[in-house]
DNA sequence: GTGAAAGCGCTAACAT
DNA sequence: ATGTTAGCGCTTTCAC
C-alpha cells in the first residue's frame, strides 16, 4: 500500500522527483537517484499499474471477440495474436461472444469507456453500421473481409485454395458435394458457394449446405444427413474428422472429404485440407490494432492435398 | 472525451449527484435523473473504466499463466476459467509463460502493481517459495498440487485412474512400458510413476521416461525411440496419436497405447485416454481466485477404455 | 536539479 | 435529495 507521495515524505524529495527517478523520465541528482531507490526497495514499493493507465489515458488492453475458444479457426487466430501481444507488452483479454450480438455490443461498449484500447472480431454478429459507430472509440479490426472499405480488417483470402479443393473433388468425380459451415450466415458460406460455382458451373442446391456445425460432436451428429453426398467441404477438420468417424462406425462407405485448418485429426486420417493460415491472420490483426491504419490485407490459404 | 464534471457543469448539479445518478448508487430525484440522464446520452457520455477502477482499487483482471495455448490440457483449464469469468463478469488475461521462469516473475509483477486482481497458474516453473512471497499482493491460485498447504490450488486427483490405466497395461501383457511427459520436473511425473510402481511393483528405469513432449509435433519426432516399448503413457492424446502415426506410416507393429484428456485425435484412433476433466479445474481455479479461500481441492481423473 | 500544482475521472464519507 | 470535499496514485508542465 505505500505509494509515491509516501517515498516523497519519506526523503523529503517531491512526488515529481521520485516519479521521475522511478519511472525513469527526466533528471534527477545521482544522490536523489539512490535516497529514493533505496527507500523505495525497503519499503516494498511498487508503482500501481491502475494509476499509471489512468495518467496515461491507455490501458495497453486489446480485446479479442471469439465466438468459441474450441474451434480451431479461432484458437490459430488467437495464437498469432498472442504471439505478437506478447512481444509488444500488450495485454490480451479473451471476450466470449457465443455469436451473441448483444454481448458483442456489451465489448464494443468496453472499447468506449476505455477499458480497452482496440478490439479484434475474429467473427461477429454486429452489423457493420455498428462498428463503423464504434470507431472514434478506438481500432477495431476484423479478420474477415467485410463489406465496408472502412474498417480495417485481415482476412483469408480463400478463393483460390477452394477452387483448387473443388477442382480435385470434381477429378474425384465428386457430383453430388455437401458443404459443412459453422453459421447460416457466416461470410465463408457465399466465397465457398462462390468458388465451386466456378468450378462446377452450376449452382448449388439449399440441401447441399448444412450449417450449425462448430463442435466435434455437432459433425458426429449431423453425418447421418450425409449419405446422399459422395463428396464434403467441411469448415475444419476436426468436423471432418467426425464425420468420417461416423462413417466409419457405420460401416458405410465414405465419401470424399476435404478439411480445413491442418489439423491433427485430418493428418491422421489423410484428408485433404485448405490450409487458412489463421495464425498469420491473428498476427497481422494485432499489429493493425495497434499501428491504427485502415488497411484492409489478405493472406492466401493454400490446398493441401498430400499430408 | 466527455467527463462527469462536463455534465455537472452543464447540468448544474454536482459531480457527486452525477455520480450516484450515473452509477445507480445513491438517491437523486426524478428531476435529476432526467435530466443529467439526457445531457449524458446527448454528450455521448461514457465512463471511464480505468478511473472508476482506480477509485475502486481493483480492476477486475484475472491473469491465467499458460505455458502454452496448444497444449489440450492447458486450453481446456482455461475454458474452465474463460466459463466461470464470463458468468461473474471478470476478465481473463492471457499470459503466455513458455514455462520461463522471468516471465512467471514478471506476471507476479503485475499482480504486486495491482494490474492483476488475481493470477492462476496452469503450471509453474517458479519456486513455492516465490509464490508464497507474492501471495500478499492478490490471490495466486494452482491448477496442480503443490508441496506447500497454504497455497490455493485445484488439481487432478490423478492417482485412481493412473493405476488402473497400469492395471489395464499389465493385463495386455505390457512388460516395458515409456512414459511420455511434457517437462522433466513436471509435478506429474511423479505421480505417473508412483502410480506405475503401484501397480507393477518395480521402480522404472530412467530410460522409460521421455520428456520434452509439448507438440504433436515433438512426438512424432521422437517416436523412433519408442520401439522398444511395448506400451506408451502419453501426456495426451494428441502426442499418443502422433507416436500413433509414426508407427502406422512406418508399417511397424505398434505398442498399446494410452492417451489422456480425451481428445478427439484419442477417439479417432480408439485409444483409451484418462480424461483429467481439466475443465472443471479451470472452473474450480477461477473460482478460489475470486474467493479468496486458502483451500486446496482436488476433481478425480477418469480411465476410460471404450471409446 | 528540483518542486508546486494542476490534472486524469470517478467515488464516497460527511455535511446540509 | 444534493453538494462539499477529500481522496485514489501517478504524470507532467512550468517555474525556480
Amino acid at each position: 500500500m505505500t505509494s509515491l507521495s509516501d517515498i516523497a515524505k519519506l526523503t523529503g524529495y517531491s512526488k515529481a522527483t521520485v516519479s521521475r527517478v522511478l519511472s525513469g523520465n527526466g533528471y534527477a541528482s545521482q544522490k536523489a537517484c539512490e535516497k529514493i531507490l533505496k527507500t523505495a526497495a525497503e519499503l516494498d514499493y511498487a508503482t500501481n499499474a491502475i494509476a499509471q493507465e489512468l495518467a496515461h489515458g491507455a490501458t495497453h488492453n486489446i480485446g479479442v471477440v471469439l465466438p468459441y475458444i474450441k474451434a480451431s479457426f479461432f484458437s490459430k487466430i488467437l495464437e498469432g495474436i498472442l504471439e505478437r501481444s506478447f512481444e509488444t507488452g500488450y495485454k490480451i483479454i479473451i471476450l466470449p461472444s457465443n455469436y451473441n450480438q448483444d454481448l458483442e455490443i456489451q465489448y464494443l461498449e468496453k472499447l468506449r469507456k476505455k477499458a480497452l484500447d482496440a478490439i479484434i472480431f475474429t467473427s461477429r454478429q454486429v452489423s457493420e453500421e455498428t462498428i463503423l459507430k464504434y470507431q472514434k472509440y478506438g481500432p477495431i479490426v476484423l479478420c474477415y473481409r467485410p463489406e465496408n472499405s472502412n474498417i480495417p480488417a485481415t482476412y483469408a483470402n480463400r478463393i483460390p485454395a477452394y477452387r483448387q479443393a473443388f477442382q480435385w473433388l470434381k477429378e474425384q468425380n465428386c457430383s453430388n458435394i455437401g458443404f459443412l459451415l459453422s453459421r447460416g450466415n457466416s461470410p465463408t458460406i457465399s466465397t465457398t458457394l462462390q468458388a465451386y460455382r466456378d468450378i462446377y458451373k452450376i449452382t448449388p442446391h439449399l440441401e447441399q449446405i448444412k450449417s450449425g456445425l462448430i463442435s466435434a460432436e455437432d459433425a458426429y451428429r449431423l453425418a447421418p444427413e450425409l449419405i446422399q453426398f459422395d463428396g464434403i467441404f467441411a469448415n475444419s477438420d476436426d468436423i471432418a474428422a467426425n464425420v468420417w468417424r461416423w462413417f466409419d462406425e457405420q460401416q458405410l462407405p465414405k465419401p470424399i472429404i476435404v478439411g480445413q485448418e491442418r489439423l491433427l485429426s485430418g493428418q491422421l486420417l489423410k484428408i485433404p485440407t485448405v490450409d487458412n493460415h489463421c495464425q498469420e491472420v491473428g498476427r497481422m490483426a494485432f499489429e493493425q490494432a495497434i499501428s491504427k491504419t485502415m488497411e484492409q490485407s489478405s493472406i492466401h490459404s493454400e490446398f493441401i492435398l498430400k499430408r
